[in-house]
DNA sequence: TACGGTGATTTTATAGATATTTTTGCAATT
DNA sequence: AATTGCAAAAATATCTATAAAATCACCGTA
């Protein structure tokens, strides 16, 4: 009963560097994925009609996947339904992006601080181990204007989602995921072109260095702000 | 473009009772409540597989409404996919019901805390009104023995929510819900035959008189205790 | 007992049929 | 002339039925 069967809940962005062999994934899978990065890039934008049948044909697969895909995407609020009428892609707008940050912040926090009471020696150096990884990525792929790394996107998640892996909660973590990955959404939407000079990997490491610490309010101060730091822009740009 | 339209985006249960008149939703929509009703109520047992054949039958639908709700429901954690293998019924277990009681304290007491820090004075209106229906109906349908009342439920349901209706982040409201009928399928599983007979009216009352008085961390303290009494004994059967 | 093949069951996908919504065009009225 | 109302047609979503691919259970053989 025991199988290490792979349960699709919910696929990782990092899913798309399929070593290209066993592709015994389903094709509603696949369109799910291919669906979900083309939105979140922002391909797909905001309040678009999706039209089963222009979908079928672009991402080449029957009517049934498409559907399936669209109908798991609803609850990641990246698609609405609406009966009789299709589906579209969410709509963003200021407020909720607002929303948005203030409830990462509330769950992070709490799954932070529960991390910090519970982790265990071996989640200590996989935070260290995340930091080091992340701070040794360029962030951009450029160096003299930005252009989006995706590898840096990728650790930049895992750090984050390192830290509070121990929170006893693998509900408050699926959620967290959920929301970071709308996070990934507005970032990508508002165009990432003039981004802030701080310096993100030395707030980086002050998190971990409060975390091994074990200093929960230091670290949770120290976490909110970062974020409210980054997301500063981006509510500026959208209520333009 | 300011149209009222209705989006499915998560169907409540109270929608059960259709007026018998516009019929306007689609197969798919009420195959997923429909599902979703019998997965809670546990008439789908934990673990069991959902053959779509069998299902399409005792729905009387097509292959693709079912397969729709099933992947609707994997995102509500009723239902797990597994690739190629087809859908089944979410297991329980004494440690998920723990994490799930946690989750549920955790993202609450928050919520409330934010509700009563914004709170308008419509809201306190909303919260004894609630308060009022719930005192005013009975807990069993039979006096002699327990029969779970469908209004009580859903009134009760109501009260929670409503309390923390004011937390001002839809999202985090959105994930109290689903983490509300998680627990109802626990409840429901487990026998509900012997219920305890403290009065569960009166901690109503405190919670509501707290909350009115402004006083958050009383009124957080009395919400979570209240959780974890109604638990307890739902733990203890789940531990045998 | 372990291994491998074969048939039945079940999942998955496609294609075609039906029902609904939206658009378009026309006529009647203001 | 412009606007509203209606009806037919096109587009689109939804559903059913059928075919293809994969998995599982069983049995025989080494």
């Amino acid at each position: 009963m025991g199988d290490p069967l792979k349960i699709s809940d919910a696929p990782a962005l990092d899913d798309a560097n399929a070593p290209d062999g066993v592709g015994s994934e389903s094709m509603t899978s696949r369109a799910y994925m291919r669906l979900r990065e083309d939105i979140i890039s922002g391909e797909l934008e905001p309040g678009r009609k999706l039209k089963i049948e222009e979908l079928r044909r672009k991402y080449d697969v029957g009517t049934s996947p498409i559907r399936e895909a669209l109908s798991l995407l609803t609850s990641d609020h990246f698609v609405e339904r609406i009966d009789q009428r299709g589906f579209r892609v969410s709509d963003v707008s200021a407020q909720e992006f607002e929303e948005l940050l203030k409830t990462r912040c509330w769950l992070e926090e709490r799954a932070l601080r529960e991390s910090i009471a519970n982790g265990s020696p071996e989640w200590e150096e996989r935070v260290v181990l995340a930091n080091y990884r992340l701070s040794r990525m360029p962030r951009s792929e450029a160096s003299d204007h930005f252009v989006a790394n995706k590898e840096w996107e990728a650790q930049h998640k895992h750090f984050h989602m390192t830290l509070i892996s121990e929170c006893g909660s693998s509900m408050l973590l699926k959620f967290c995921d959920q929301l970071y990955d709308q996070a990934i959404r507005y970032r990508q939407l508002s165009g990432t072109k003039a981004y802030p000079a701080r310096d993100i990997a030395e707030e980086h490491s002050a998190i971990c260095d409060s975390v091994l610490a074990r200093d929960a309010d230091l670290a949770a101060d120290l976490l909110v702000k970062h974020y409210r730091r980054t997301s500063k822009f981006l509510s500026d740009e959208l209520n333009d």
